[in-house]
DNA sequence: TGGTGCTGATTTGTACACAACATCGTTGGA
DNA sequence: TCCAACGATGTTGTGTACAAATCAGCACCA
């Protein structure tokens, strides 16, 4: 696969990959070769080679004669996710860190302003768009490709979990504003440990506000189940 | 993909791969869709599947209108690999270690075994094969399945490139004869520490190896450059 | 009334023909 | 003699028809 098909490829995989991530397509969702292949116009063919890779890193599910279901994932399974995923955070910092310039740093107190004006006018959708926008940013901090590669497959696969269950139509309105509220102390911490220049420090704090979040996920499902069995 | 289909994609690509990571398609080798194809008793299609995900992970490279080739990985690619991998094998001890039974002890001191008479009659696809199934054993002394997968995959890349530059034909039969006595030393190492069940010694053991065998190929790499320009 | 089997519709999996592209040898002219 | 253009050949990429599988709905019978 080489040159313009390369390219379209890229361009699918990456779009539909974002959709699954910000929940346009939600756990369980089915989706159809045939509509995708009309609305990027061309064959199921090519559409097929995108939802293979997909299927092959765990968002898809194909079943003959039945469709192409956004998968789901089970708390005991995101744990151990979560577990890898915690541990490569902290590498950010100390494989090939790239040494932040000045339009980086800038980029970062962007991002901190966007929280800001989020924290007041809260939004599942926007919230879900700008800690996926964050965490690209953080990925520019180290050059090891692998671990760039490694971190976007963990990130993709926990945080749409993490998303349907912590902030989205389960949870209250009340949940998704502590999350935000959360998620700007850690794009704060961030921020101001990019400006010093403080790379593993950087790798320190998203360490621990990824074990929290997910603490937090953790907890709450704990109450629910609470709640269920009384 | 289920059922049948699934297990005939499963088949292919572990031997596939398997037969990448030997050296039996050594780096830059062509294969043909329509070869494999015809050995495999199907139609192309199936084959492009399984193909499709080796070059997603690296393996192979499709190119319109020449074929499909088996990557190579030139040696700086190679150190930010090796660099994320070595810190993923101390994670084995760390991550949901699973406790070994009797069954697990024994393999691996029949391991240990194989490995010394090895020493004795010295080759290289009876060392690549013993390497594999040796990282196999590891990968079932933690439960993290992610782990695991990602482990898999930062092996399968890098063993068979050093494999090709540490003890393949480039190198001296001097060379092999040592790379394996530092398996043994290495495989005598972990046999030890599984045996008394300190499997956080085993992550700590492997991590230092695997940096050692790189620091080794990149040491030969420079007196190869060295020697060259001479 | 409940369950059982059948049939049609829907969807993914496979096979095959053809298009697009790259490579190499050949041939013709300067 | 050199080189440039062309065509033959071989390979992957795409489109499409059909096979295989699942599921829902319904008829039918106990």
């Amino acid at each position: 696969m080489t040159g313009e098909a390369r390219a379209r490829f890229e361009r699918i995989y990456t779009l539909l990959r974002e959709r699954i991530c910000l929940l346009d397509y939600p756990p369980g969702m089915r989706l159809r070769e045939e509509d995708l292949a009309e609305e990027f116009d061309t064959s199921r063919t090519p559409i097929r080679r995108v939802l293979a890779r997909l299927e092959d890193e765990g968002y898809l599910r194909s079943v003959h004669g039945v469709g192409t279901i956004v998968t789901d994932i089970d708390i005991a399974s995101l744990e151990q996710v979560y577990r890898l995923r915690v541990e490569l955070s902290e590498l950010i910092g100390k494989l090939s860190p790239a040494e932040p310039d000045e339009d980086a740093k800038r980029a970062f107190s962007a991002m901190k302003t966007r929280c800001e004006a989020l924290v007041r006018t809260p939004s599942q959708r926007a919230f879900a768009q700008l800690n996926m926008d964050f965490f690209h940013l953080l990925m520019t901090l180290t050059e090891n490709e692998p671990l760039q590669e490694f971190s976007e497959r963990l990130y993709y696969q926990t945080t749409r979990i993490w998303l349907k269950r912590a902030a989205g139509e389960d949870g209250t309105e009340e949940t998704l504003a502590s999350e935000i509220g959360f998620f700007l102390r850690e794009v704060s911490d961030i921020a101001a440990a990019v400006a010093c220049g403080a790379l593993e420090s950087v790798g320190q704090i998203r360490r621990a506000h990824v074990a929290m979040s997910f603490a937090r996920l953790k907890a709450r499902a704990g109450e629910e189940v609470e709640a269920a069995s009384l």
